[in-house]
DNA sequence: AGTGCCAAGATTTTT
DNA sequence: TCTTGGCACT
C-alpha cells in the first residue's frame, strides 16, 4: 500500500515540482486536446485518457470525480473505442446514475441514445437476470422484494420452523442473511462457523428455507440481484463469456463502497479484458457497517496486476481553512492510501468555527440564530445544511425551526415508496397484475378491514399450502366450498372477484385510470378519508402523487418494475430552505455553509461504533467527520453541547476527540456566542488535556447572555415574523400547506397542523398560538403553519 | 376488531 | 424518556 508521508495542506502554492508544475508541463506538451477536456487539470486528463488496462482513480472530496467519469465515457465514445452498448458503468444510487446519464448526454450532445449498461449494480443485475432467469431457477418476470416483504417472509419461515420469534426476531435474521449475501455466500456456501449466530445454528437451514420460498414465489430480494448473477456466471461460463465480449470498458463509481459480492461480480466481468476503471475515495468510505469493504480499494493494485493509480488532489470546492481542518483530521487514520488535497484558490476563507452550548435546545437556538443572521445578510437557505450524526438529533432543529417559522427540508428519512399507504396501493396493483404474488395479497387481504380475521386467513393458508397453489387461487376455490362462514366468505369472494374484474378492465383502460378504480373500489381511499389522524390528509395526497407519477410509464408493469429498484423520487425543491440530514446522506453534496452539531464523545464518534468495531470503527467515524467538513464550500461551523439527553436521561458530555484533531491554525473557538464554561485549563478530559475542557459545565444556563438573547429574540418574533405568508415544510408529508389561513384564528377554533395534526386553539399571542392538539398535546406554533378546519 | 397495556429498544441506509 | 410492536382482553 502506497502511503504518502507528510500530508500537510498547501493552500496557496503546491509543492515545488508538484502537481501544478506537472500540469503546466503536460499542457505545454501540445497535443491537440479535445474540447470536452477543456478546463481539466493534468491528472483529470490522465484519468480520462488512460482507458486501457486497470485504473484506480483516487478522487478526493471535491476534486471533480463525476466529471472525470463522465468525460472518460465521452472520450471512449468520441475516440470510437467502443459503442455505448459496450460500456458497463455502475453506480450505487439511482441518483448518481441519472446524473451521469444527463451529463454524458450534455457532453456528447445527445447524439448517443442512452447507455443501456449504465446503472446501479442492482438495476444491471436485474437486467442480466431477466435475460437468463431460467438458468438460475427463476422465471423472467420475477418479483423483487423489498426489506419489508423480506421480513414478513422470514417471519413466516421462523414460525414454520417453530422457533421462538421473540428470541430470534425476523429482522435480525434478515440482517444476517443480508450480510451473508453481501459476502457472496449462497445458502450452501455459508461457513459452518458463521451459522451458529442465529437460533442455535439454524441460520443456515433458515437461509435455505427462505431461498426455497423465494423461488416458489418467483421472487428475489435485493441481495439476490447480485448473488444470483454470481451463480449465473459461475455455472454458465458461456454466458459470462458473452458478456466478456460485450463489455469492452468497465467503470465503477464509489468503489470504496463496494461489498464482497459486488467486488466478485466486477472481478468476473473484468476477466474478459482488464479495462476496468474504479473511482473512489478511501477517506470517504462510510458504509462499512453495511458490508462495504474498504479493503477492496486498498487492495486494488494487488487484485488487478499492472494497475495504474491516479490521484486527484486538487480540490475545487472548499476554502483553504476547511481543507486544512479536514486534512488534519483525516491524517489521524492509519488505514488509508493517503492523499493531500490542495486548492489553488487564494481564498483561505474563515477558519472552522467551534462553538459550545449548554444543551441540544440551546444548540438548535444558536444555529437557528446563525442561520437567520446569514439569511438577513442575503444568503439563501438553500446554501446551508445541518449535518447530524444520528437522526434523533434532527428533532430539536425541527422543533426550533417550526417555532421560528424558518423553512427547512429533511433529506433522507422515510422514502416515498416506503410509506405505508404507497406500499398498500402497490400491493393492490401487484396482486392485480400477478395473481401469484402471495405477499402482496396478504398485505391487502384485510386492508381496509373486511372482517377477515386470523381464523379465515389461517384456513386460507392451510388450503393453499395443501394444494401448493397461490393464495388468490386458493381464496377463489375456498369460496366455492362451505368451509367459511357466510360473512368472511362474502368478503373474500368480493375481493377475489374485484381483483379479476380489475384485471380484465386493465386491458382496455389506461393504467392510471385502473389504479384509481382499484383504490376507490377497494375502499382504500375511503379508509383514509375516514381517518382523522394527523397524517391522513398527507397520505391521500401521496396516493394522488403516486398516480401522477404513474403517468410517465407505459404500463402498470413497467411502473412496478421501475419502483422496485428506484425507491427515490425527484422532489421539485423550488423553495428556499435549510437542509437537515445525516452525515451519511450528505455524501456527494456540497453547501456554502455547513453546520455540524453534536460533536461529543459517545455521539460522534458514536459509542456503538467504538464498542462494536474498535479502531476501525473509530476510523470510519473519523471519515464521516471528514465527509462532513468537506461538504462545506465557504464555512463550516461545529457545535458541541455539555449536556445531552440520551434515552431520556440527561448526561453531561465531553467534547469529541475529533475537535482536538483539528489543527489550531484552521479551527477557531467561538468565544462570542457561547458563554458556557471557560475553555481554559481544567485539563485532563478522558483523552488528556484538551482545548475543549469545560470548567463549569453546570453553571446556570439561564443567566447567560445567549439565553437572554434567545429570550429577547423570541419575544420580538411576533412582530417580525409572518411576513412571508404561508410556509411549506417538507417534513414527512408531501402535502402542501396550500391555502393556509390568514393570521386570524379564534380561541377554541379547530385547526390543522402539518406536524401535530388536529387541535383546538387555546391561546393567542400575536401570530403565535398555543394549541391543544388531539394527539400531540399542547404546543406553541406559528400561525402560518396552521389551517382552519 | 378495537383498545389498551407492557416490554423492548432507541446509529448510520441503498437497492 | 419516548416510541413501537405484540398480545390479551373486552
Amino acid at each position: 500500500m502506497a502511503t504518502r508521508p507528510n500530508p500537510s495542506v498547501t493552500p496557496h502554492t503546491p509543492k515545488a515540482g508538484g502537481l501544478a508544475a506537472r500540469a503546466s508541463k503536460q499542457a505545454a506538451a501540445a497535443r491537440p486536446v479535445a474540447p470536452y477536456m477543456d478546463g481539466m487539470n493534468a491528472e483529470q486528463r490522465d484519468a480520462v485518457e488512460s482507458i486501457d488496462g486497470p485504473l484506480l482513480v483516487l478522487a478526493g472530496a471535491g476534486t471533480g470525480k463525476t466529471r472525470v467519469l463522465t468525460t472518460r465515457i465521452g472520450h471512449i465514445l468520441a475516440t470510437g473505442s467502443a459503442h455505448p452498448g459496450q460500456i458497463l458503468s455502475v453506480t450505487f444510487t439511482n441518483k448518481a446514475a441519472r446524473e451521469m446519464k444527463e451529463r454524458i448526454g450534455r457532453l456528447i450532445g445527445g447524439a448517443v441514445e442512452g447507455m443501456p449498461w449504465l446503472g446501479t449494480f442492482h438495476s444491471i443485475g436485474v437486467k442480466l437476470l431477466r435475460r437468463h432467469a431460467e438458468l438460475v431457477g427463476l422465471k423472467s418476470n420475477f418479483t423483487i422484494l423489498d426489506t419489508d416483504d423480506q421480513i414478513r417472509l422470514m417471519k413466516q419461515i421462523i414460525k414454520a420452523e417453530n422457533i421462538d420469534e421473540k428470541r430470534w426476531p425476523a429482522r435480525q435474521l434478515a440482517n444476517i442473511i443480508d450480510s451473508w449475501k453481501n459476502r457472496g455466500w449462497s445458502a450452501d456456501q455459508v461457513p459452518k462457523g458463521d451459522m451458529g449466530s442465529f437460533a442455535n445454528g439454524k441460520g443456515g437451514e433458515l437461509y435455505q428455507a427462505y431461498q426455497d420460498r423465494l423461488k416458489a414465489l418467483n421472487a428475489v430480494d435485493f441481495g439476490d440481484l447480485l448473488l444470483e448473477c454470481l451463480n449465473l456466471f459461475r455455472k454458465n461460463p458461456d454466458v459470462l463469456k458473452e458478456y466478456h465480449g460485450r463489455f469492452k470498458y468497465i467503470l465503477v463509481d464509489e468503489y470504496q463502497d463496494t461489498n464482497v459480492a459486488q467486488y466478485m461480480w466486477l472481478r468476473l466481468l473484468a476477466q474478459g479484458n482488464s479495462n476496468i476503471c474504479c473511482v473512489g475515495d478511501d477517506d470517504q468510505s462510510i458504509y462499512g457497517w453495511r458490508g462495504a469493504e474498504v479493503d477492496n480499494i486498498l487492495r486494488f493494485e494487488k487484485d488487478f496486476p499492472g494497475a495504474k493509480v491516479i490521484r486527484l488532489e486538487r480540490n475545487y470546492r472548499s476554502t483553504g481553512h476547511i481543507l486544512g481542518a479536514a486534512a488534519g483530521l483525516i491524517e489521524n487514520n492509519e488505514d488509508r492510501l493517503g492523499k493531500t488535497l490542495f486548492t489553488d484558490t487564494a481564498e483561505m476563507g474563515n477558519p472552522v468555527i467551534i462553538s459550545s452550548v449548554w444543551d441540544s435546545e440551546e444548540e438548535a437556538r444558536a444555529i437557528g440564530e446563525d442561520i437567520e443572521q446569514l439569511q438577513r445578510g442575503g444568503h439563501a437557505l438553500n446554501d446551508m445544511a445541518i449535518l447530524v450524526r444520528a437522526s434523533f438529533q434532527m428533532r430539536s432543529f425541527e422543533d426550533r425551526f417550526v417555532t421560528l417559522g424558518l423553512n427547512y427540508r429533511v433529506i433522507g428519512g422515510p422514502r416515498f415508496y416506503e410509506r405505508m399507504e404507497i406500499r398498500d396501493a402497490l400491493a393492490y396493483f401487484r396482486a392485480m397484475l400477478q395473481p401469484a404474488d402471495d405477499l402482496a395479497f396478504e398485505r391487502i387481504v384485510n386492508t381496509p378491514r373486511r372482517g377477515l380475521g386470523d381464523a379465515t386467513l389461517n384456513l386460507l393458508h392451510a388450503f393453499a399450502r395443501a394444494r401448493s397453489i397461490p393464495l388468490i387461487q386458493a381464496a377463489h376455490e375456498l369460496c366455492q366450498t362451505e368451509e367459511l362462514k357466510p360473512k368472511p366468505r362474502k368478503a373474500l369472494s368480493d375481493l377475489v372477484n374485484s381483483l379479476s374484474r380489475w384485471r380484465e378492465q386493465a386491458d382496455n383502460l389506461p393504467h392510471t385510470e385502473i389504479a384509481e378504480i382499484i383504490l376507490d373500489e377497494s375502499g382504500y381511499t375511503e379508509m383514509w378519508q375516514n381517518d382523522r389522524s394527523a397524517d391522513a390528509p398527507g397520505r391521500l395526497e401521496n396516493l394522488k402523487e403516486l398516480i401522477r407519477s404513474m403517468e410517465e410509464f407505459e404500463s402498470m408493469g413497467g411502473f412496478l418494475e421501475h419502483i422496485a429498484l428506484v425507491m427515490d423520487v425527484d422532489t421539485q425543491e423550488d423553495y428556499d430552505a435549510v437542509s437537515i440530514m445525516t452525515l451519511h446522506s450528505a455524501k456527494g453534496l456540497e453547501f456554502d455553509t455547513v453546520y455540524l452539531p453534536g460533536w461529543e464523545e459517545g455521539l460522534f464518534p458514536h459509542q456503538r461504533a467504538l464498542d462494536e468495531s474498535g479502531r476501525s470503527g473509530l476510523e470510519e467515524e473519523r471519515r464521516l467527520a471528514y465527509v462532513g467538513l468537506t461538504r462545506a464550500k465557504k464555512a463550516a461551523k461545529i457545535w458541541f453541547v455539555s449536556n445531552r439527553r440520551i434515552h431520556g436521561t440527561w448526561q453531561s458530555s465531553i467534547p469529541s476527540r475529533f475537535l482536538d484533531e483539528l489543527p489550531e491554525t484552521h479551527a477557531e473557538i467561538n468565544e462570542g456566542n457561547s458563554s458556557y464554561g471557560g475553555y481554559g485549563s481544567s485539563g485532563g478530559g478522558a483523552y488528556g488535556a484538551s482545548r475543549f475542557d469545560t470548567q463549569d459545565t453546570f453553571r446556570n444556563t439561564y443567566s447567560t447572555p445567549g439565553w437572554q438573547r434567545a429570550q429577547q429574540h423570541s419575544k420580538n418574533e411576533g412582530t417580525k415574523r409572518n411576513s412571508g405568508g404561508p410556509r411549506t415544510i417538507e417534513g414527512e408529508l408531501v402535502a402542501k400547506s396550500g391555502s393556509a389561513a390568514s393570521s386570524n384564528f379564534a380561541l377554541g377554533e379547530r385547526v390543522f397542523h402539518m406536524k401535530f395534526g388536529y387541535g383546538l386553539v387555546a391561546q393567542i399571542d400575536g401570530n403565535k398560538l398555543t394549541v391543544d392538539f388531539d394527539k400531540a398535546g399542547r404546543k406553541k406554533v406559528v400561525d402560518s403553519f396552521l389551517e382552519t378546519h
